[in-house]
DNA sequence: TCTGGGGTCCTAGGACCC
DNA sequence: TCTGGGGTCCTAGGACCC
């Protein structure tokens, strides 16, 4: 039985989305951003057609194209349309892996070894159907490309190698027949691709083979399995694969409820030196987690603080808890705990900063306990209730330092601008 | 004007146990 | 009093992904 494996990764995903949306947006050159500080997070087919790509800054983009449209993301819309598309790709098979809001592998090996014909050009037919449906039930504006081969790194390369809209076949020896659609022999993919075309090999890692003498694809395949074990370990052992273009991969079923960690993090709009201005944001991110953990009934006993400073360096430390949070607050006091220990060197300049739970499980009752504070519970689902009716982060708790390290609650308004504001004034 | 905001997984090294 | 070796778990941090 031949394995036959389908990525489908959407084309331009969260601009797509704001063009089918906004009909007046369609054919035009636009960027997602969260803000015109910032760097487009995804661009449109057209907007590519001006060299405006995802990580271009907003500034740049301008120059490249003085028209270009510039919207904020829109998150649960995005939610909305991949979880149509997910409908459809569970109608082949029950395989089906979301491996990120943009893209999903399917696993059609069943499907595709009955009727006695290629099971990859089967595996294309598929592609054709769901790229079909996809314009119909999902939204006419949408484009997918999609890959199909006999691993998920080859399918995963595959829907890589024709974009917008393409489907590719990747077979590993004679090229097959598939009716139309271009067919690459995994031969042709060492003479197309670089190390870093390969998922996992990233800058730092091709780096490092490089000064191995490891330049190319090709290298890496004809390189000693031994020598990369010996000096990568495990890690070596991986590489010996994908130079091999091999994947003993298997798309996994989602499980949605198995998230392993939650967080928030936020650029400030400019350098901060002291403390003073970006703990407020700090509560603020802290209380965007725990309230994302309560409506997931989520608890989690790992804290992960990461700050950023002007030159991108990244200080970042995590911490197991004796307990489980769940209130925005202790996220935040125990983020400040990491801060204060921390003892950054002075004179640095912060940009960013973040906070994530992890060491999620499902609350139980007895987990609650660390609501101790009965007053504190019913402020928590006075907020939440607000914040439900009249959209996120209408109102939540400030922070306002007293003596010491000691915090009290007050209520404030949510937006993180809002804070930043207020921050000047503590 | 000069890089967003999410995530996951892997590994090294120390503590601890037998 | 000093010394072996193996295994697991925990923690912190780095690399990578979209």
């Amino acid at each position: 039985m031949t394995d036959v494996i389908l990525h489908i990764d959407m084309n331009s995903y969260f601009a797509s989305v704001e063009q089918q949306d906004n009909l007046a947006w369609r054919g035009k050159p636009l960027g997602v951003c969260e803000h015109l500080g910032g760097i487009i997070i995804a661009a449109s087919v057209e907007a590519k057609q001006w060299g405006i790509k995802t990580g271009t800054p907003v500034w740049e983009a301008k120059k490249l194209y003085p028209k270009i449209i510039l919207t904020k993301t829109h998150p649960d819309r995005y939610r909305l349309y991949t979880g149509r598309l997910m409908k459809i790709l569970r109608d082949y098979t029950g395989l089906v892996e979301q491996y990120s809001i943009d893209e999903a592998f399917i696993d059609a090996t069943r499907v595709c070894n009955v009727k006695g014909v290629n099971p990859l050009e089967e595996g294309a037919a598929i592609g054709r159907l769901i790229k079909a449906r996809m314009k119909t039930e999902v939204g006419d504006w949408l484009r997918c490309s999609i890959g199909v081969a006999e691993n998920k790194l080859l399918a995963k390369i595959a829907s890589d190698l024709q974009k917008p809209d393409g489907l590719t076949v990747v077979c590993k020896g004679a090229p097959c027949a598939t009716q139309g659609a271009p067919l690459i022999t995994v031969g042709d993919l060492y003479n197309r691709l670089s190390l870093t075309d390969i998922p996992g090999i990233g800058y730092r890692q091709e780096k490092r083979l490089k000064e191995m003498g490891i330049k190319t694809l090709k290298d890496l395949r004809d390189y000693p399995r031994s020598k990369l074990i010996a000096r990568f370990g495990l890690m070596g052992h991986h590489l010996y694969e994908m130079g091999q273009l091999r994947s003993s991969w298997k798309p996994t079923v989602d499980q949605e409820d198995n998230i392993k960690s939650l967080g928030h993090m936020y650029t400030l709009p400019k350098e901060y030196r002291e403390a003073k201005f970006f703990v407020p944001v700090l509560y603020k991110l802290s209380e965007m987690v725990a309230r994302r953990m309560r409506v997931q009934q989520l608890v989690g006993n790992i804290l992960h603080f990461h700050i950023h400073d002007s030159n991108h360096e990244c200080y970042g430390k995590s911490k197991k808890l004796g307990y489980y949070l769940r209130d925005g607050r202790e996220v935040f006091y125990e983020a400040v705990k990491i801060f204060e220990a921390a003892n950054l060197p002075a004179g640095r300049q912060f940009k960013l900063i973040g906070v994530t739970v992890a060491g999620l499980m499902e609350e139980t009752g007895q987990q609650s306990l660390f609501e101790r504070d009965e007053k504190s519970k019913r402020v928590i689902n006075a907020l939440d209730k607000i914040n439900e009716k009249y959209g996120d982060s209408t109102v939540c708790r400030v922070p306002v330092k007293q003596a010491g390290n000691v915090f009290r609650d007050s209520i404030g308004f949510g937006r993180i601008k809002e804070h930043i504001k207020l921050a000047s004034f503590l």
